[in-house]
RNA sequence: GCCCAUGUGGCGGAAUUGGUAGACGCAGCAGACUCAAAAUCUGCCGUUCGCAAGGGCGUGAAGGUUCGAUUCCUUUCGUGGGCACCA
């Protein structure tokens, strides 16, 4: 009796699909535990083997938790709302929902095949109107509350409603607000809804219509066609995240993430704590603005004028060093900016800001040592010393962040350094020896000179006596600062959830909830509509009847999706409470560390709102998250001759004169055609070179040059690295069905470079081949094999031989291939016992700890072992095939009924360790000298230093390295180790 | 640029968290079985010196702490991911 795979995997599927296996109740006498995989677009592309990773690892885990007695909760479903199906419509003409429908059933079926226990019953697709129903609903809650300050969390709208028509507030008495027009009170409560709307930049390309996402941007101008791109401010719905700035933090420290990751959402969030204060534009005695530069002296003291007419709020985290402030710097955006520039300036401003609107953030940030900047023509002036100082603008002062100005410190801040340095302002040191002329010195430990007040103290002390100085004099106040914006959450696009809000009069009206869903409009054409709004504005019914036309986000449905799994039919609401506090948190999160800040922030914020609300009982919705590596692609290459040069005949393809392409392998490649550089051909080599001019049937004496380029071919093609020549001439419609090659030992050998996995590198690898090929159960254990589920790790197909190997081996256990059944129900031995609680006990813990790939390699310990032992025992067998059900449910199902037992093994008992089958009375100690291990001695595992040390110091090897010598030290760690040191 | 992760044989990786570096698997080499192949089984397999016994070197690089460092510290280089409209 063979290993079936394919059979017993397909009768296994159909049985437990018909007796519902995987389906979870939620009423349940076990404790629960959800266990849930990060929500998958389903692309056009299918799966690829790096996809599932994260799921088998969550599959297993879900499987091992059920063995151990928990209800589990285990679904799956579809972010299926985003922009490549748009993109996609946009280039084919098919409706998104359709090709979605198809990507969905494919990727459902590429699942099945793998054998996941997916409850399917709960499969939710945010694209679904019964499921966006609810997040436009949420949307509303979202819409109608605002964050309370005194209370730190969500309140209903009403409530400040309430207060503002009872009480006012700062700005305004209670009768004022009665008095308000509708609009006003309207644009004043706008500015507290967590969801609000406002005006924002967005990447503009004129000449496709179109905004643009930021990686559809480069270096200023369309990913597609190269066209300008500028920035345009557009009105949009964010969420006020920043609201939430304090709580995502202290949220923090009660989940179990990894440090990396919290690490990571910390600096996302980027609290910082300082001071915001003002500097006064000088002005001339009426007001107006001067350009005289000329710095105070004594003889000619600073007349400071009492107009306040412009002033320039900056935010530093560093008000110690105010005396070190030799410019200020605002963001070009800066609504300053164009008040203040002086007539003489006024043509260089207005060349820099048209730079500037073709420059991304993400430029700005990233090329640093490109210094850029302009003068204004206008001065600040020191509020503590009077002293003047030049206002620039730059790029690398961002409108978003803080008050869009600083004041640079250039002996302080190696960025103002640059910036100083470059445009040769003077630098101020007021840190004496700290600073050495060549570059800032960020310390806070330095003692402060040419200071004033402040002079003689210590820079962190300072902080808080500057900070109290600015605070007395009325120009500034305490404050802390959050690196994090409001979430932009409008899209000019077609494919997402429609907002369920009309415009009417400016103001925004919210749909009562009968009206939900609001469907999203079939249309023929997905173009962008007029001035950048989405397509949905191409809609006369839509824009006749006032409502938003731009959409949802891809983060809106996946920001509550995990609460829906737990209710998922619901017609009444989003989620029962009895359901979600039955749930509760999801256990065990596990997903890529890509979605560290976007998604992840984005689902734990709509959970706080939600519990602030009283909508659920958690406010963190995942208790642990486990962060899957990518499986990269390794991509194989060829090298294709591109150019040959002949001393008087430049420029010839290879195929001029053989009439096909020429591929060298790799090793000759490398050797004579690396360097890219034509200007610098090729060196001469006689072996290839004589291979080629025999090839290419040319004189001997011609003297030419070749360069190779690479070329990626289809890893599914190539053998490890060598190329299947016959099937490389078959690929891409025979594109290469005529070419020659120039062979190394007779093989095509192929170079390997690791990179993303991607349909253009030919890297892919379709599980559905490896399952056909191997069974599920292999292509499980391979996958976990391949490496720690957290680290990334290239894709290689050749290894899973070996797992396959594997699971025949432990089949061989049960049946042999002509004799049929050969398991017993004899008495295990204690080696056997041994064996198998080693097994359990190391299974066991590796599992909870997804330790996926040594569990694999325990698994083949023991299978090696009993096999060496000959130990085809039942007893011994059905415990082993227990544990592996949650790596290869298929193969452990089929031996487990084999045996006879009762039941499935999917609800079997899991085996309990009992370490008294482990107990060794003798110990084999390594014996180290200086550290270094020598020999080994076999000791009783008992023993004591005492009784240790002259058996150690007996011992020959011992002696010849003590060369008769005392030794200085004897380090004894029982159970470890013994070191001599000599 | 900033933030995070990571670097160990030809390859994927292991190492009880400061205590035998290279488990397990792939690839490779030699052998058994076979008419042959597949499958299976046995042995070798970091590098270097040596007939051998045995020794030197070795966890990206350079320092340091320690009886002992893949593990801790400092500096440095390479690679991967994220940086707000890809999801």
């Amino acid at each position: 009796m063979e290993y079936q795979f394919r059979e017993i995997e397909k009768k296994w599927q159909a049985a437990w699909k018909e007796k519902r296996a995987y389906a979870v109740s939620n009423e349940s006498e076990k404790p629960k535990c959800y266990v849930l995989d990060m929500f998958p677009y389903p692309s056009g592309a299918g799966l690829h083997v790096g996809h599932p990773l994260g799921y088998i690892a969550s599959d297993i885990y879900s499987r091992y938790k059920r063995l151990k007695g928990f209800n589990v909760l285990h679904p799956m479903g579809f972010d299926s709302f985003g922009l490549p199906a748009e993109q996609y419509a946009i280039e084919t003409g098919q409706h998104p929902a359709d090709t979605t429908e198809k990507n969905i059933s494919t990727f459902k079926s590429q699942l099945d095949k793998i054998g996941f226990c997916y409850d399917w019953e709960r499969e939710v697709r945010t694209s679904d109107p019964s499921y966006y129903k609810w997040t436009q609903w949420l949307f509303l809650q979202l819409f109608n509350s605002y964050f309370c300050n005194t209370q730190q969390k969500a309140r209903p709208i009403a409530d400040l409603i309430k207060k503002y028509e009872t009480k006012g507030n700062k700005d305004f008495t209670a009768d004022e607000w009665n008095r308000f027009s509708k609009k006003q009170q309207e644009d004043i409560l706008m500015q507290r809804r967590l969801a609000f709307s406002s005006y924002g930049e967005v990447n503009w390309c004129e000449a496709l219509g179109t905004v643009l996402a930021n990686d559809e941007v480069v270096n200023g101008v369309s990913e597609r066609g190269g066209f300008p791109v500028v920035k345009k401010k557009m009105r949009q719905w964010y969420l006020r995240i920043t609201a939430y700035a304090d709580r995502l933090l202290q949220g923090l420290e009660t989940v179990n993430f990894s440090d990396a990751m919290k690490e990571m959402q910390r600096n996302w969030i980027g609290k910082s704590e300082g001071a915001e204060m003002e500097f006064e534009v000088q002005t001339t005695d009426d007001g107006s603005l001067t350009t005289d530069n000329r710095r105070p002296t004594t003889d000619r003291p600073l007349i400071i004028k009492a107009h306040r007419k412009f002033s320039v709020k900056v935010y530093t985290t560093r008000p110690d060093t105010i005396f070190g402030v030799d410019f200020l710097v605002l963001a070009p955006e800066h609504e300053l900016v164009n008040q203040i520039t002086s007539a003489e300036q006024k043509r260089s401003i207005d060349e820099y800001l048209t730079y500037i609107k073709s420059r991304s953030d993400r430029e700005r940030m990233a090329e640093v040592k490109q210094i850029t900047g302009c003068f204004t023509g206008a001065y600040a002036v020191n509020p503590f010393d009077g002293k003047l100082i030049p206002i620039w603008i730059a790029e690398y002062v961002l409108a978003g962040y803080g008050t869009g100005a600083i004041m640079a410190v250039p002996c302080g801040d190696q960025r103002d350094f640059g910036f100083a340095k470059h445009f040769n302002i003077p630098i101020t040191n007021i840190i004496g020896s700290f600073y050495n002329g060549e570059e800032a010195n960020p310390t806070k430990d330095a003692t402060l000179e040419n200071s004033g007040f402040l002079t003689g103290m210590l820079m962190k002390d300072a902080i808080g006596v500057a900070i109290d100085k600015i605070e007395e004099m009325g120009i500034g106040k305490r404050k802390k600062n959050y690196r994090m914006r409001d979430a932009g959450f409008s899209r000019q696009r077609y494919w997402g959830e429609p907002f369920p809000i009309k415009w009417i009069d400016g103001i925004a009206v919210p749909l009562d909830e009968s009206e939900l869903p609001l469907e999203l409009p079939h249309v023929e054409k997905y173009g962008p509509g007029p001035e950048g709004e989405g397509p949905l504005a191409n809609i006369p019914e839509w824009t006749a009847n006032h409502y938003e036309t731009s959409t949802m986000p891809g983060y809106a449905g996946s920001s509550w999706y995990f609460l829906r799994y737990m209710d998922p039919k619901n017609t009444e609401t989003f989620c029962d409470r009895k359901a979600s506090d039955y749930w509760n948190q999801v256990d065990v999160y596990i997903g890529g560390t890509e979605h560290a800040v976007g998604h992840l922030l984005y689902s734990r914020m709509w959970t706080k709102v939600m519990y602030d609300l009283g909508m659920i009982g958690f406010d963190e919705p995942f208790k642990k998250l486990v962060n899957q590596g990518m499986i990269q692609g390794s991509s194989r290459f060829v090298y294709r001759l591109e150019k040959i040069e002949f001393e008087s005949e430049p420029d010839i393809l290879p195929e001029d004169i053989l009439g096909c392409p020429l591929f060298v392998s790799y090793k000759f490649s490398k050797q004579y055609f690396d360097d890219k550089s034509y200007s610098n051909p090729a060196m001469e080599f006689q072996e290839a070179l004589d291979a080629i001019r025999e090839k290419l049937k040319i004189v001997s004496k011609a003297t030419f040059a070749f360069i190779s380029s690479a070329i990626h071919v289809d890893v599914n093609i190539v053998n490890g690295v060598e190329l299947n020549i016959e099937e490389f001439k078959k690929w891409k419609n025979e594109e290469f069905s005529d070419a020659t090659f120039i062979l190394e030992n007779d093989k095509y050998i192929c170079g390997v470079e690791t990179e993303k996995m991607s349909k253009s590198k030919y890297n892919t690898v379709n599980p559905d081949d490896l399952v056909n090929k191997y069974g599920a159960d292999t292509f499980r254990m391979y996958e976990m094999f391949l490496g720690p589920v957290e680290m990334s790790k290239p894709w290689d197909t050749k290894g899973i031989e070996g797992v396959h190997r594997f699971l025949r081996k432990l089949w061989r256990l049960f049946y042999d291939d002509l004799k049929g059944k050969v398991w017993t129900d004899e008495k295990p031995t204690d080696a056997e016992l041994k064996v198998l609680h080693k097994t359990i006990k190391k299974i066991d813990s590796d599992t909870e700890q997804f330790s996926y790939n040594t569990a694999v390699a325990a698994f083949m310990i023991s299978v090696n072992e009993l096999a060496d032992l000959k130990c085809n025992k039942k007893e011994i067998l059905s415990q082993l095939l227990v544990l592996l059900t949650p790596y290869a449910p298929h193969i452990a199902e089929e031996l487990w009924s084999g045996l006879g037992n009762e039941g499935s093994v999917l609800d079997a008992d899991y085996p309990v360790f009992d370490a008294k089958y482990l107990v060794e009375a003798t110990k084999e100690y390594p014996i180290s000298i200086n550290g270094k291990m020598r020999t080994m001695i076999s000791m009783a595992s008992d023993a004591e230093e005492a009784e240790v040390r002259p058996i150690v110091l007996a011992n020959e090897v011992v002696q010849k390295w003590l060369e008769g010598k005392e030794p200085k030290k004897v380090i004894f760690v029982k159970g470890k180790m013994v070191n001599v040191v000599v």
